[in-house]
DNA sequence: GGACACCTATCTACAGGTAGGTATGTGATA
DNA sequence: TATCACATACCTACCTGTAGATAGGTGTCC
C-alpha cells in the first residue's frame, strides 16, 4: 500500500528552484516559473519568500544540508580517499549531469556577481566549506600514501574543486565528454605514478 | 604629437560588450548599459547589431582573433611546454582577474543554456578550438619530456581547461585566491616528480 | 475570531525591438 | 557648378512582454 504524502508548499517550491536554478541559472528563472510548476500564482509565493533573496539563501541552506548528509555518508562508507573521490564524482553526476543541469553551487558561483548580497554571503561560505572539505580528503590521502600531488593540500584541492565544478558545465556544452571520464581523469592524477 | 582617433561606434560597442560580458555576464548586460558607456541611445545599436543574438555573434568572433593572436605569439615565445603554460596563466590574469572580471569564455559557457542558439554555436566552435590547442600543447611537453600525465592528451586537457577557466572565477568569489597560484599549482602537477 | 495559505488586481521598472524622422555626408548628373 | 538621389549614423517615441513586489480580499481550519 502507498500513501500519498502532499508535500508541503515551501518544500516544494525550494525543490522547483533548486531545478530551474540548475538548469537556467539564478538570473533566468522566475517567480513565474516556480508558480507553474507548484501549480500557485506567483504573488503567493511572496507569502512564503518575501524576496527573491529570501528564496536564495533559505535554497542554499536547503540543498547545502541535503549535499552534506550524502557527503559525510562518503567519507563512512569509502575510506580510501581515491575510491571516495570517485564516489563524489558519481554522487555529483546522478543528481546533476544525467537530466542536462548543472552543479548548483556551479550556477551559484558563475553568477556571484548579480547574487543578492545576503545569497552571495551564503554561497561564499558554501564553497569555503567545500573546500575545506576537499583539502582535508587529500591531506588524508597523502598521509595514507594513497594520493600523489605536489605542494600544499588546501592549494590541490583549489584545482580539485575547479575539476569538479567546471566539468558539470562542460558535459552540458559538450555532450560527447562524460563528467565521470573527467573525474576518472583526475584521479588518475592524484595516484600517477610513472612506472621506471 | 600625440593625434586623437575616434573608435569607431561599432568597435566602442565590441569593447563594452565585451566589458560588461566579463563583469555580469551574457544575461545581466543590457543594450541600455553599452548605451551609457558608449554615448548613444539603445535604438541606435540595432543600426550596427539588428538583435542581441548578432551582437553577440559578432562579440564572439571579435574576442576570439584578439585572443587567437595572442596565443599564436605565446607558441613562438615559450618553446618549453611548461614555461608556455604559465605566460597563458599570465595572459589570462592580465585579461581578466586584475580587474576583476571573468574570462569572457567562462561567461559564456556557464550561461550557456540561456544563449540565443547563433552563439551557443560559436561559443562551443571557440571552446573546441581551446581544448584541440591544449591538446596539441600537452602531447608536445609529453612528447618532449617536459610534461607528465596519465592517460590520453585529450582527456588531460579537459582537466586543465576545467582549471584555467573556473580558475578566473573562484578568484571573484574568493580574492585571496591568486589566479597565477592556481596555475603554477596545474604546472606543477604537471611536471611533478616524486623524490624517490 | 484569528492564524494560515492562498487569491485577484495592480504597480513600477526594465528588457529587446520597431517605426519613422533627421542631419550629414558622397557621388552622379544636368 | 548646382542639385538631386541615396547611404550613413544617429535620434525620439513607442510597443510588447516580463520582472519582482505590494495591497487587500477570500476561504478554511482550529
Amino acid at each position: 500500500m502507498t500513501t500519498t504524502v502532499a508535500i508541503p508548499t515551501r518544500e516544494a517550491l525550494l525543490d522547483a528552484a533548486s531545478v530551474q536554478l540548475q538548469s537556467v541559472g539564478w538570473i533566468s528563472f522566475s517567480f513565474r516559473d516556480l508558480a507553474e510548476q507548484v501549480g500557485i500564482r506567483t504573488a503567493s509565493i511572496h507569502y512564503h519568500f518575501p524576496t527573491k533573496a529570501d528564496l536564495g539563501v533559505a535554497l542554499v541552506t536547503w540543498m547545502r544540508r541535503q549535499r552534506d548528509e550524502k557527503e559525510q555518508l562518503l567519507v563512512a562508507m569509502y575510506p580510501a580517499v581515491p575510491e571516495r573521490f570517485l564516489a563524489l564524482g558519481q554522487l555529483i553526476q546522478e543528481r546533476t549531469c544525467i537530466q542536462d543541469r548543472s552543479c548548483p553551487i556551479y550556477a551559484l558561483q558563475a553568477e556571484y556577481q548579480v547574487l543578492p548580497a545576503p545569497v552571495q554571503q551564503a554561497v561564499k561560505a558554501w564553497i569555503d566549506d567545500c573546500i575545506t572539505g576537499l583539502t582535508r580528503w587529500l591531506d588524508e590521502g597523502r598521509t595514507a600514501g594513497s594520493l600523489r600531488f605536489p605542494g600544499e593540500p588546501r592549494t590541490q584541492a583549489l584545482l580539485v574543486w575547479s575539476v569538479l565544478q567546471q566539468g558539470t558545465q562542460l558535459h552540458r556544452t559538450h555532450t560527447d565528454i562524460s563528467y565521470q571520464t573527467l573525474v576518472h581523469q583526475l584521479v588518475c592524477n592524484l595516484t600517477f605514478q610513472d612506472t621506471p
